[in-house]
DNA sequence: TAGGGCAGGTCTCACATAGAGACCTGAGGT
DNA sequence: ACCTCAGGTCTCTATGTGAGACCTGCCCTA
């Protein structure tokens, strides 16, 4: 737990430096959470965790995502380093995605907060439940 | 690490699932993900993970975010149970967000993820600067 | 007593991003 | 001759985000 507090007063600090001068010093967690803090990142990450796959089989496994978005997640990866793109001259060429070295040290952090989620996720539900249900109490 | 491996493998058999029978099973990570997973819900919680702030007080330290976004962002974790909300009667009223007890307990699996942001950061961006650098020996 | 400032928002408009789904290419099956 | 497949791209529309004006009550100052 004093991990916990000294990463993240290491990070109230980059926060507090951000504030005082415009832009001179920048946050790596803002950086980092450009690369995965979006939409389908963290769930490519986690779905080529088990094994490397192709486009269409990771398509199937994550089935709301749109080919664009695809695409593009897989080539924002794959600039940041985290995911390698192999393409075999087969008829059709296929290709493979897997994670890099880089990526895959990402994988332990990662689970981390799975785990977080498997075991809070009924809380979370609750909580929003009850939200839901007393919308009225404190009118804003 | 075989903590990461087993909560992977996990998360695995919820996808699985998820792609066998079209909307029986929900997975916990995706639901996760739709709470913390935006652009600024993550940024609040280690914002507010130092001290309770007030609203104004958050704008300043994000300096970035909208006071609609940021409202916005409040009123959903508030929502799913990882801020509370607190009304002093003062004129003119002051407001004041801090972490809840389950907001608290995210903050050991993010700090290891603001360890990995630190220690990697350097990575990604070498290897960033190297995809645009050689954007044509791979034409798509 | 009129005017200005503050906190904590809401509202509207404009623009950026995401999703749906048509289309493309080149080869192989029937 | 036609269909299918992988791995995409393209276009159009829907949703999300940001900028910034505005609001409400109360206080202070001129």
């Amino acid at each position: 737990m004093s991990d916990a507090l000294s990463a993240i007063e290491r990070f109230s600090r980059y926060q507090s430096d951000d504030a005082r001068s415009a832009e001179s010093v920048h946050c790596p967690v803002r950086d980092v959470l450009d690369c995965i803090g979006d939409k389908w990142s963290i769930l490519m990450i986690m779905t080529l965790a088990t094994r490397p796959q192709r486009f269409s089989e990771l398509h199937r496994a994550i089935r709301d995502i749109s080919k664009r978005m695809l695409t593009q997640t897989l080539r924002d990866l794959e600039r940041d380093g985290l995911v390698t793109r192999n393409v075999f001259p087969t008829k059709p060429p296929s290709v493979e995605y897997y994670l890099s070295p880089l990526g895959q040290s990402l994988l332990e952090p990662m689970a981390s907060l799975i785990d977080w989620a498997d075991r809070r996720y009924s809380d979370i539900h609750a909580a929003r439940v009850r939200f839901d249900g007393a919308p009225c109490d404190v009118p804003r």
